[in-house]
DNA sequence: GTGGTCTAGACCACC
DNA sequence: GTGGTCTAGACCACA
């Protein structure tokens, strides 16, 4: 699991911590890695990872207890889910749909693939509980 | 019509072109607009528009004759619909559905946004035509 | 026939004059296309024909007669070959042997489609004659 | 160690780092001189050495890890030596040819030069040694 | 420290 | 007129 080259690493970062948060592998207080664990375990400088917590307690997203380290905030998943609905809505449909009329892709065609994704992932989490 | 802030002005300005060459607005062999009418038509230095048609030229998407100007590749939009396609299922759509994975967006939620964007856009070329 | 966009329109033109002078197909003091027949029979400005006979009138390779148009010089081929000759052993020759160096190609490979060329020029050479 | 004037700067530095690769100073992951390292050194100014830097990210001959400079792409060599030999035996050496024969230049001739061209160079690597 | 972008302005060869 | 290159200097985000 690398980085992606188009988006700065400590955002990436964060995002993979509220990606966590969201699908409940992480709850509310739960303490999360230290920064330099997260550091060492992607293969990153530690100041980056700094910067990735950083931004996600800007957000409320966790908070910090001096000497003890990082943890959820209570209402973390609720944030970040509205933030990310904003964007969904705002940002990231509109342009999917701007670049489907430039490409003469229907709505059929993605609800078409999205079907397969559902398929695929509903395996993946089968496996996963095994 | 500005620039976003979240991306290269050079790059936007070649999705431009890109986005014009796509929708027919430009036709294959058709000269483009002059390195400098293009910058100081958009309120940008000259250097920048240069980058911006550089980049189109690497992908074979425009190409230069000598003292003339820039004109559009023969399969101009053939290149860039393919890799606009290759990009929207390989990354986008995948990454889309992600989202709605985590943020529990059903896919009947998403055709409905899509019928009322086609709504719009489709009223948007009606008043064109007027 | 066509150009290469790595070298000025003009002095490809001026080659192409220069090769059939040193093959001997235009002989001295022979006229030479007008520099409006050749421009337009290969579909180029004048300018750039203007250019291309300029130069090579700069190099005492052919002359002008006022109102009856340009001539192969009386020792053309003669100068053409020498300043050739020159180029060939100063740069183009070191530069291919570098190379031939970096890309670990040897003599023996070169004689091979020296041998091969040969073959295929001599044919053509026949077909040309009859 | 200068620069030639047939050629843009930026791309006679790009020649250089590759050259360096094709020989083996420069290895797979190694990094290479900063952008600003490698413009000071050569005594130009730093956006010729990000234009020619591009190029080779471009090509695919070095890679960019953000915040930490360029480095030597895995493959680099074979890629270079892949299209140099294309360019040595499509572009190169039938031009030489061709001049052979409009010369009436013997390969024997050229070997002969090659001979030279070898005896130098192998006192040159000599040179070096001690 | 790294590269990336952008500006302003210059000079050049070419068509 | 066209694009291509180069310089000088600036600001920025990122690691």
């Amino acid at each position: 699991m690398s980085f992606s080259n188009d988006k700065a690493i400590y955002l990436q970062m964060a995002d993979r911590i509220a990606d966590r948060i969201l699908n409940g592998e992480l709850l509310a207080d739960q303490r999360i890695p230290s920064v330099r664990e997260y550091a060492v375990s992607l293969g990153v400088n530690a100041n980056t990872a700094v910067k990735a917590y950083d931004s996600l307690a800007q957000d409320g997203i966790i908070y910090n207890r001096r000497g003890l380290g990082y943890f959820v905030a209570e209402n973390a998943a609720d944030r970040i889910r509205q933030s990310r609905r904003k964007a969904f809505f705002h940002d990231a449909l509109p342009e999917v749909f701007r670049q489907m009329r430039l490409l003469d892709i229907s709505i059929t065609e993605v609800d078409k693939h999205w079907a397969d994704y559902s398929a695929a992932t509903e395996q993946q989490t089968n496996n996963d509980k095994l």
